[in-house]
This record gives structure tokens, sequence and C-alpha cells, in this order.
DNA sequence: GACGTGTGCAACTCTTGAGATGCATCATTT
DNA sequence: AAATGATGCATCTCAAGAGTTGCACACGTC
């Protein structure tokens, strides 16, 4: 089940939560650097069980920042970079809405302050 | 305290927290459309007590995505894009970054299967 | 200076999520 | 087919965080 239709939205809400743990972000580190990985090898490097890795790994999957396929009697999981690629384009264009909508209020305060006078 | 100085680090990690929860980037929007608002205010328009709203905006305020003013006898709230930016900025460097090193290991891969015939 | 409204603080409940443990299961290898 | 090593599943504990309620304090207004 590796990462089901969604729209943008519920996309960006599991990403962002993916992302908001730091153990998380760390194995995406890791496994950025290895390019592919199997759970079993990464709680080796890491100071937490093989079970915590591996739920870590499906809440990534989830959010479409890993990928996983079967090699023999192993699950060897990578990064995609696509998903947080998206993210990123949402929080910029959302940056720029907040920018947009407080330029317009501004215009609006000064419209008021000179009716004022 | 309008955000502390800390490194690009925490910084990050703080406003991933702070999108992480649904309900924090429903009050960033709400915020947003109107430029300035205050705690009372906007738990007037919001499901939950002026309370829970107030902790939001402390959070959001620690990660540097809102600032707020006194006005009197009111604090008044108001979004500030910069810090949203930013992290947009660092997810599409991270995002690149896995790529750069994923096409690497993919070069490597290649060159030991040769290797291999 | 008294009254009303908005803010600030503290304790409490309840849910969620991270992590661990134990055991079952399935695929390779001999 | 027996043994080994990996994955999969269920359950438990524990701490963190969202939300509420109640009350105290501060600021403007009358």
């Amino acid at each position: 089940m590796t990462e089901a239709r969604r729209g943008p939205r519920e996309h960006v809400d599991s990403v962002l939560a993916a992302l908001a743990d730091p153990t998380r972000r760390q194995l995406l580190d890791l496994l950025a650097a290895r390019g592919e990985a199997t759970a079993t090898t990464l709680a080796e490097s890491f100071p937490v069980s093989r079970q915590a890795v591996l739920k870590h790994l499906t809440i990534l999957d989830a959010a479409g920042l890993v990928t996983n396929r079967r090699v023999g009697r192993e699950v060897r999981y990578a990064v995609r970079s696509a998903a947080l690629d998206s993210t990123a384009r949402w929080m910029a264009a959302l940056a720029s809405d907040w920018d947009r909508r407080l330029s317009v209020v501004k215009r609006l305060a000064e419209a008021a302050e000179r009716e004022a006078r």
C-alpha cells in the first residue's frame, strides 16, 4: 500500500505530520544517505527498536515520502523526494498568499485613515 | 517574547511542529484573511475556547509565524510570512539534496553492475 | 474609584502517538 | 523439511499535547 490516492489538502497534512517528528527526519536523512535500506538495518544504526523504525517508515510511506520494494525475504525502503517537493511548493504559495492578503489589508487601512481625515 | 533567537535547525523544527496541527493552520488562514485580530475575536469564529486559541497563538508565535502588538487593553495578532517562506526554502533544498544523493547511489549501483559482468 | 471587558495564569481531563516487548509467520538455505 | 533470519501483528506503557474550566489581574470607561 504505497501511498493512497488523496486530495492535495490531505497530502500536505500527512507530509507535515510526518515531518513534525525529529526521529522521522533523521530517519529520512539516513535513508537518503544509503539510498536503500531495510527496517532491520536502519534500526541497528538507530537508538530505537526495529518496530519503532517500522512504524515511522509506515507513516512516511503513507505520506508518500518513502517507497518500499520486496527483495527476497527483505523489504527495502527508499526516499521519494516528490512529495516533499510538492509540499515545499505548497508552503511557498501559502507564504506569498499571506503576503498578498496582508498588503491588501494594509491598503485598506491606509484608505480608511485618509477617509477619517 | 516574540520569537526567540535560534539556529536554523530549531527554527525549522518549531515551524513544522506548529504547522502539523490542522487547527493551527485554520487559525493562520483566518488570521491572514483578517490581517489583525485578538484571541477573543478569533475564538468567536472558532469551535474552541479563547484559551485554546491563545495556546495555539503562543506556539505559532514561538515558531515566528505570527506577531503580536498591544493596543490599549487588547493584544492583536498578525501573520508573519517570513518564517513560513524560509521553511519552504529549506524543504525545497532538502528535496533537491535527496535527489542528488539518490542519483549518486544510482550511478554507483550501475558501476557495480558493470563490474560484475 | 467602581464597573465591565479582555487578558493572563494554573490545574485538570482525555486523547494521541512514540516506544518497547513478545510471539507468530514467511521466505531462503542447506 | 528443518533451521535461520527477516518481517508482521497485537498489546502494553508512558509522556506530550489539545482542550476545558475557574479565577485573578489589568486596562479603559463612566
